[in-house]
DNA sequence: TATCGTTACATTATCGTTAATGTGGTATTA
DNA sequence: TAATACCACATTAACGATAATGTAACGATA
């Protein structure tokens, strides 16, 4: 199998020694390509597995210009949003031969164009971008470098790259609906973050379902509870300032909760399972994403849900048009999504 | 900023030109090596930004022969378990600017030596691997390769590498004693997997407590509920396989759950939670991972945690070694736990 | 027989770096 | 003054692969 000798890597050279051929013939023996007679192809791929040969991807990457890989930008991997994520386009990805290189950006744009400087540096093939608040420069730069991408999840501008979007809109509509019709009829929308570009679409959902139920803007609000960063070291002031704010909304009268998403509704059940004003029965609750299918989370939250196999799916197709060579007019991918009740809703 | 002229990325030979010194002049001026005049460096460095210039990092790793890239072979990452580890792994990396490849095995050990196979050909600098059931020719196949790489929190045989973990056995008997002291006298060992390589010592300090307080065999039991694998395909008939054993332990008396990991436990709960049956009130449950401190989870499990960010330090540390040529005794670095109740126990 | 085309290889160039070594000029020393 | 030591660069050789040519031997064709 191997040789006693105190070896390097075997690499094209040696096989080609030991077989008495050029280095040439021996790469196009391995990879099956024409002009090699079939005696001399044999010789010299049982000749690489007996020296157990393992192509250097780096030479190959570098002479060839292909890396295969593409390089994932999102978050963090501790939000299990991303961890789903991240499975379903590494799948995604080894299906079509491509490895998958997550880095994560704790969604701060200076670390985040930090991260893809070095997608670039690394020669990958595509970058899946899912965008933070102010990912302005990091696009810019990949455009610069003729870096394809794909953002996924969020799009900070319309037409300016390709992306793969879930109806942001349909999916607050439903939900909010899906708080209607369990009967709640004050309802608040509640956010952890700021400003997010896809708050925008979710919050017009939000209020096409009010509109159309005719409930009066006096029954609704809009509760922020930033701060939160997913670090639990100043996590139970944060804690106290949310649980406060969710006493307010009950001592006003709001029975309905519109969470932007499931990582924020465990916040907040989180807030409402260990508060002494308010409880879990004090509101009805439906958010995004649907998490607790892929995660069998023992907390039955109504959810709006999309496919994760489809975003990756699409988001590699995307990529690839455009690694390539496609130079046609960004594409936008919109999923459609549904409805999956689990009780949350307080429907009596 | 960028030249008007649609061309390729900029390279050392471009800066060169520009510049009229030699390529190597560029690349010392660059990495502020010695021999180059303050003024000749300066006039490089101002060019290569001027140029946009980004390091060919394929072609350093070839010339170089390192890469920076350590690849973590891991189960998946729509466990929280491992996105949790993951992005602790990404930060101790980061800091000694090394690149992550997150891979997943899906526990499945042809994938993970495929994975390992890639990992070689890419030229990782090292490993950080979980083992699944099943890893002894991944093992084999890095040793054989001479590719550094460190087991984490499970170690397959003593003494064969670099390993980090914690203490399973106090952790469990931590997590037992806890459940004894709440109160529950029949108590049973839930897991989901059949044999991993730590449920050996979990099972012993299971056992150590159990016969500490003098629990009787007759009143301890274990319980296997193998065949989730993390889909929700064939969920639903697991779950009431699942449902049906814990019925049948309560029926038996059994009201102490020391279950495997947190993640598992969730299952559990997500199981009691919709049985007719049996509820969340039938049992003490304590398990082992922490992971609601991680990821501000809504449902209060006592839990034996450890330190994620000690896990990834140690685990670049030991890489660290060897990939800089250590070729010592493999070193096993075994991490303390501790308690941390959140009422599962059931403590009245 | 001269020309041509195949077959099955070998030779050479190249990817973008870094490392090892070479070199002309000036300043220092014996 | 000759030998020697830098200094500040240039030149050349890798790293391990792939791609573009080059070529000897042979058979087929005109």
């Amino acid at each position: 199998m191997m040789q006693t000798t105190e070896k390097k890597r075997v690499t094209l050279q040696d096989i080609a020694s030991r077989t008495g051929v050029s280095v040439n013939t021996v790469s196009h023996a391995l990879r099956n390509k024409s002009d090699i007679s079939a005696e001399t192809c044999r010789r010299i791929q049982e000749a690489a597995r007996e020296m157990g040969y393992t192509g250097n991807q780096i030479a190959r990457s570098l002479r060839s210009g292909r890396t295969h890989i593409i390089a994932v930008i999102l978050g963090g991997l501790s939000n299990p949003f991303y961890g789903i994520l991240s499975d379903a386009i590494q799948d995604a990805a080894a299906f079509k031969r491509y490895t998958v290189m997550v880095m994560c950006s704790r969604d701060d744009p200076e670390l985040e164009l930090q991260l893809a400087e070095e997608a670039i540096a690394r020669c990958a093939d595509g970058v899946i971008l899912f965008p933070s608040q102010g990912s302005q420069k990091t696009i810019e730069r990949f455009q610069e470098a003729k870096m394809p991408f794909v953002l996924v999840a969020r799009t900070p501008a319309e037409g300016i790259a390709d992306a793969v979007v879930w109806d942001e809109t349909g999916a607050a509509y439903l939900a909010t609906r899906h708080l209607i019709e369990s009967g709640h009829r004050k309802l608040a929308y509640v956010s952890d973050n700021d400003v997010i570009y896809s708050s925008e679409h979710r919050m017009e959902g939000f209020r096409k379902a009010c509109d159309e139920s005719g409930i009066p803007e006096s029954d609704r609000c809009y509760l922020k509870f930033s701060g939160s960063n997913g670090t639990s070291e100043n996590g139970s002031q944060w804690m106290e300032t949310l649980q406060a704010s969710l006493t307010d909304l009950k001592q006003k009268g709001f029975n309905g909760l519109f969470v932007f998403c499931d990582v924020e509704a465990w916040h907040i059940l989180q807030a409402l399972d260990h508060s002494d004003q308010v409880s879990r029965s004090d509101f009805g609750i439906v958010s995004i994403d649907n998490l607790e299918s892929a995660l069998a989370f023992p907390v039955p939250l109504c959810s709006i849900g999309y496919s994760f196999k489809e975003i990756a799916d699409n988001s590699i197709r995307l990529l690839r048009k455009r690694i390539h060579g496609d130079t046609s007019a960004p594409q936008k991918v919109v999923l459609p999504v549904e409805l999956v009740c689990r009780g949350s809703c307080g429907r009596s």
